[in-house]
Parts: C-alpha cells; sequence; structure tokens
DNA sequence: GTTGTATTTAACCTATAAGTTAATTAACCA
DNA sequence: TGGTTAATTAACTTATAGGTTAAATACAAC
C-alpha cells in the first residue's frame, strides 16, 4: 500500500465492508464484536480491516475493560473531499446548465412542474 | 478487486500516479505518450493505469490515427461526492463549533491573544 | 488462580495489483 | 511493400490484500 495519507484512504474506502463498519460507526461507538455481526467473515478479519481504516485515520480505538470501542474519524474524509473539490465543477457546472433548462421550460411551460427536485450543491462555506 | 462500481472508483483513486494522470487530463485531451511522460515507469505500466482509470469509469477513450487520446469523465466522481455527502455533517458540524468557539473567545477576550494556538481538543471549561 | 469473554497476533493460503521486458497489433508514411 | 510510431497484449516477478484457523493476550468475574 501507498505511504502517503490519501491514497492510504482512498484505499481504506474501497472495501465494501470496511464502508459497510463507517456507516455502523456514523450512528455511534461500538465494539469489534458488535460491528463483525452482520458479517460473514471471521473476527480477525474484521479486526484486520479496522486496522486499515485506524491506519487511515478514518477510525480511533479506546479502551473499557475488554472491549475497545471504535469510533469514526470522519473529519478524516475532509482530506478526500478537498481532492474532490478540484474536479467538483465538471458536474455541477452540467447541473447549473441542466437548472437553467429547466427553468427555462418552466419559465414558458406549465406550471404544473413546479416541485422539481432542488440541486443538492453545497452551500458556501459558512461566514 | 470489487466488482462494485463505487469501490472500483476508490480503488483507482488509490494510487498517485493515476491522481497524476486525472489531474492532467483535467486540462485537456491526451495521449497515452504524453500521459506517461513525466513518470519514470515503462509505457505498459501507465496503459494499465489507464485501463484501471476506464474500468471504474474515470476516463474514456477514443480513436485518432494511431493515437488513443484519453479524456476524464470527472462526472463518474459524483458518485464518490455523493457517498461523502453523509460523512460531511461529521466535519462541518465541528467547524461550526469551532467557529462559535472562537467567536466567543474574542469578544470576551483580549485581542491580543487573537494568535494564540487553539487546542481542538474541548472548549473551554466555562471558565 | 481459574475460567470466560473480547480482541489481536501468528502462520498460512490464494488472488491480484503493479511493475518489468519482449512481442504484437494498428495506423501512418514513403 | 516495408519502416516508423503509438499503444496494447503476453508472460513473468514480486509484494501485498484479504481471508482462514489456531494460539496468545488482556481484562473481568468468580
Amino acid at each position: 500500500m501507498q505511504a502517503d495519507p490519501l491514497s492510504l484512504k482512498f484505499a481504506a474506502l474501497a472495501d465494501p465492508t470496511r464502508r459497510a463498519i463507517l456507516a455502523r460507526l456514523a450512528t455511534g461507538e461500538t465494539s469489534v464484536m458488535k460491528l463483525a455481526e452482520p458479517f460473514d467473515m471471521s473476527l480477525p478479519a474484521v479486526s484486520k480491516h479496522l486496522k486499515v481504516l485506524e491506519g487511515a485515520g478514518l477510525v480511533t480505538r479506546s479502551r473499557e475493560a475488554q472491549w475497545r470501542p471504535c469510533r469514526i474519524e470522519a473529519a478524516a474524509l475532509r482530506e478526500v473531499d478537498d481532492w474532490l473539490e478540484k474536479y467538483r465543477r465538471f458536474w455541477e457546472v452540467r447541473l447549473d446548465r441542466l437548472e437553467e433548462y429547466l427553468d427555462r421550460l418552466q419559465s414558458k411551460d406549465k406550471p404544473k412542474t413546479a416541485k422539481r427536485k432542488t440541486s443538492k450543491k453545497r452551500p458556501p462555506a459558512k461566514k
């Protein structure tokens, strides 16, 4: 595996089991056993996945008796988001054009379509 | 490698050479030779990287005489962005809190200390 | 100290990622 | 036709990802 942090993150995210673990952790801290439960694989396998996530900075672990509760470090995903930022224009521009197009349609067409879905484009960084 | 499209994308992005190729392609279509130029690796190696990117839907190729110009398909990154969306609140919320905290510091503290390093650990024991 | 529970480490297997060099395909050029 | 350029395919090597089972560690409870 590559040494650079961004590659480590992308690689960690390239496995569906690990993404499922993150999704689970997004709902709160939990133990390795609990995390492993939904998967059809051994405990050591899950332990390894956690180690990969930890190595990428996406998960941290604490101690509590014989448990090692895992916590998501989702803020580490910001680096991924920042990388994406450079490419976002490629699809957002297109989306804007689509919106313009839809707006045009709407203004000269039947008002019936008034409830169209709004774009998910992110709001500008706050403040 | 996994079969699911999202895993394919993350895996494709987990390599610095491939990210560099994408960065290059973001400036415009170009040939395999031109793409390979900056790298200290054989042409077949670059060709393989392109195949991985193509398999992930991030690059497409056309034909033009003996060249096969590569084009970025950055819109495919939208799937990655959508996945990130579910976790964005984790760091955006924290950022908001940090901002609040800094605002509080600034309004009730001497402005002189404005530049001191702030601990991200936890907000102010109320004093 | 012994037993039970949670988790990791060790040793191993198999598949595949990432690179190499050499051969092949495909198109252009003279 | 044969030569040159661009790119891919083939065959191979090496390292590592991702899984296994069995043994070891860490702590709790008795």
